[in-house]
DNA sequence: GTCTATATGTTGATAGAC
DNA sequence: GTCTATCAACATATAGAC
């Protein structure tokens, strides 16, 4: 059993390394030339081995595919900071999304690597399914504190729950790349910075004028 | 050519008429029993046919996927009323969009053949392609306008342009699937019309809280 | 128009040599 | 730990009989 994703007793401390090398490279290999309807063994070029060989780091493709989201994940934290430690602060918040929204618009292949594998989570039985329910539930839970927060400021509406506001968010996040996909002319973080200011947020309307003028 | 879609000069009428016959059949077994993988087989098997004799009238399993989608808007307009030719009333389109979104709450397997080939759609080769990016602008247009009505009338936010608006809540709708098939348990009528009533729509507003009474 | 049969191409997974 | 070789399991598309 080879991946055990943490070393157990750190015996398999080098096989771990190189299972977070694959990943990393992997990842990379989609962001730069795109997933193209990615099979193991085209990523197995892709990082410098044999399909068998990068198979022997994991149970199966669907396992590979979520691995490569959650170093994703691990690799955006580490480089704009983990929303869940930053300053409870809406526009702290807003602003490190936004920072995450514009990377996206520049790696298509992740970013449909992502849509795909969640449309086929939604089976209980998949292995990625509990990594996007768990996923999705920790982004809404730091959405909706902050939109409490800004809500007992009167910064934004009170007409919905701080929890319906921040599956909104997350919808229109999630959709919009449904929409550039289609369309790569869509512009996802501003949009979604639209959308905080359809809610009231002052201070995103005040940035996002900044922002027209500086584009 | 079996596929033209339109009986070009009547002579393929009954063809026409099958092709129809087993686009409503297939749509239903996905409605009823869901999208399991669905292979162009197992289509086949369920409308009553082989795989090459379903094969007969459509060029590829793409193109037939593609033409159930269409065929379940043709249903869908027929059932709900055309949003396109409803009076270019807020509220009147939002019900019908509503009605829309709690029918999908019904039938899984449709959202997820929808959400599945959404995102294969985004290759512009894909034969799904044209058909979203038409889609998604005419309902968007329709949006818009009602929106921008809506705008004008002071009842909903004007701190953006109806365009954008329009593509929030379009994005809501899609991020909304994609969260419901990860957890049935997800409201998606509800959290539409929850954000028509951020946006500040009073009748939404009342509305909702009349539906909040009687559920 | 529909079927059977098949061509042809994948894919992911595994066994076993080194 | 990595490779070669091979596997079974599909898939879609097509040819040709009826």
């Amino acid at each position: 059993m080879p991946n055990t994703g943490q070393g157990r007793r750190g015996s398999y401390a080098k096989g771990v390394a190189k299972r977070e090398e694959i990943l990393t490279r992997a990842l990379d290999v989609i962001a730069r030339e795109g997933y193209r309807g990615a099979s193991v063994k085209e990523l197995a070029a892709a990082v410098g081995l044999s399909q068998a060989g990068l198979l022997h780091y994991f149970d199966s493709k669907e396992e590979l595919f979520t691995e490569i989201l959650r170093k994703r994940d691990e690799i955006d934290t580490s480089a704009f900071g983990d929303l869940d430690a930053l300053p409870a602060d809406v526009n702290g918040v807003r602003a490190g999304y936004l920072q995450v929204i514009r990377h996206n618009s520049e790696v298509p292949g992740v970013v449909e690597l992502f849509s795909r594998l969640s449309v086929e989570a939604a089976d209980p039985q998949h292995p990625a399914h509990r990594f996007f329910v768990e996923r999705n539930a920790a982004l809404r839970t730091v959405f909706a504190r902050v939109l409490q927060q800004a809500q007992d400021a009167g910064r934004i509406t009170d007409a919905i729950d701080p929890d319906t506001l921040a599956r909104i968010v997350q919808a229109v996040a999630d959709g919009l790349q449904l929409q550039w996909m289609l369309e790569p002319d869509v512009d996802m973080a501003r949009t979604v910075d639209a959308l905080f200011r359809a809610l009231g947020d002052r201070q995103a309307s005040a940035d996002a004028r900044e922002d027209d003028d500086h584009d």
